[in-house]
DNA sequence: AGAGGTACCTGGCAGC
DNA sequence: TGCTGCCAGGTACCTC
């Protein structure tokens, strides 16, 4: 990330485009389901239907006069259900969602509102426009899009034993094994650079050739590091209702991730940045085997 | 089947 | 100053 060069920089871009990871799309969840939980949607307006795919043509229609029963997560998809259906809503890179306790005029990506009962609006803004909001009739776990996702990163499920038996036969790198939505969800650039960091493995080491032992410690720094966050999220939960719907973000210290070049925390070594699957990785060639 | 690459999209920086 | 090129990233989908 050589245009981060200046650290000043780097924090400023991300104070900007907060890309939701899955700690960011769990703090959204928590922070807008108080305030739509049992509403009613009296109407919806779609300003912007091109997102990653074409909001459900008819959602207008389809979702005015619901009861919206509870907001649930799978992955990073966000599940509104109501009685005849579910929304389903993805922030992408830059999507957010947020609460309007007052009308207010819609910028630019102000895509889609979703006014309530008691005179609240859900407003989805998203800049990249790479989010989605998808109106299903069926059950959604058996959706395309749902139904193949590997296990949540903080369920018992995702263990080193899991991992271990998973990656088997494989030759991918770890890096792009554990961002493998069907081998476990949730896990963004971000963690798996931080992850793969703190539990000593090198980014391209073949997934196959790591021993259960040390599968073992990635799954729970996996798990670690997506729970702090969600935690901190949790406590930092800032302006869903009216600011920007963005949950405080990177309260933990990272390591590796946007510190190419620098020196490693642990032993002071410059910290190695390449490129993977078109994606940036940074580790630390000393730490990490 | 697995691995790797591509596309989608915007805003902001670097460099000319 | 203004333009162009590049880059960040999640994820479905394409190709080999």
């Amino acid at each position: 990330m050589q245009a981060f060069s200046d650290p000043s920089l780097f924090a400023a871009f991300y104070q900007e485009f907060q890309v939701p990871e899955l700690p960011e799309v769990e703090t959204t969840r928590r922070g807008i389901e108080p305030h739509i939980r049992h509403r009613t949607i009296t109407r919806v307006i779609v300003r912007q239907p091109r997102l990653r795919w074409p909001v459900t043509p008819g959602l207008e229609q389809a979702l005015a006069g619901q009861q919206i029963r509870q907001v649930r997560r799978r992955a990073k998809y966000l599940l509104v259900e109501t009685g005849s259906g579910t929304l389903v809503i993805h922030l992408g890179m830059s999507g957010s969602l947020r609460i309007l306790k007052q009308p207010q005029p819609p910028q630019k990506h102000d895509h889609i509102d979703i006014q309530l009962d008691s005179g609240d609006v859900l407003r989805y803004t998203d800049p990249r426009r790479f989010g989605a909001m998808l109106w299903l009739t069926e059950d959604p776990a058996e959706h395309p899009l749902l139904r193949e996702l590997g296990p949540e990163p903080l369920d018992e499920v995702l263990s080193g034993d899991y991992l271990f038996e998973k990656s088997r036969g494989r030759s991918i790198a770890i890096k792009s094994f554990i961002m493998d939505s069907h081998v476990v969800v949730g896990v963004g650039n971000i963690y798996a650079n931080e992850a793969l960091f703190l539990s000593g493995i090198h980014p391209q080491r073949a997934a196959g050739r790591i021993s259960l032992q040390r599968y073992q410690a990635l799954a729970e720094q996996i798990k670690r590091v997506l729970a702090r966050s969600i935690e901190q999220g949790g406590t930092t939960l800032r302006d869903f209702v009216g600011g920007d719907g963005k949950p405080g973000y990177f309260q933990q210290t990272l390591q590796v991730y946007g510190r190419g070049g620098k020196p490693c925390r642990a032993c002071g070594e410059t910290l190695k940045e390449i490129r993977q699957g078109q994606r940036s990785t940074v580790y630390c060639g000393q730490c990490q085997r």
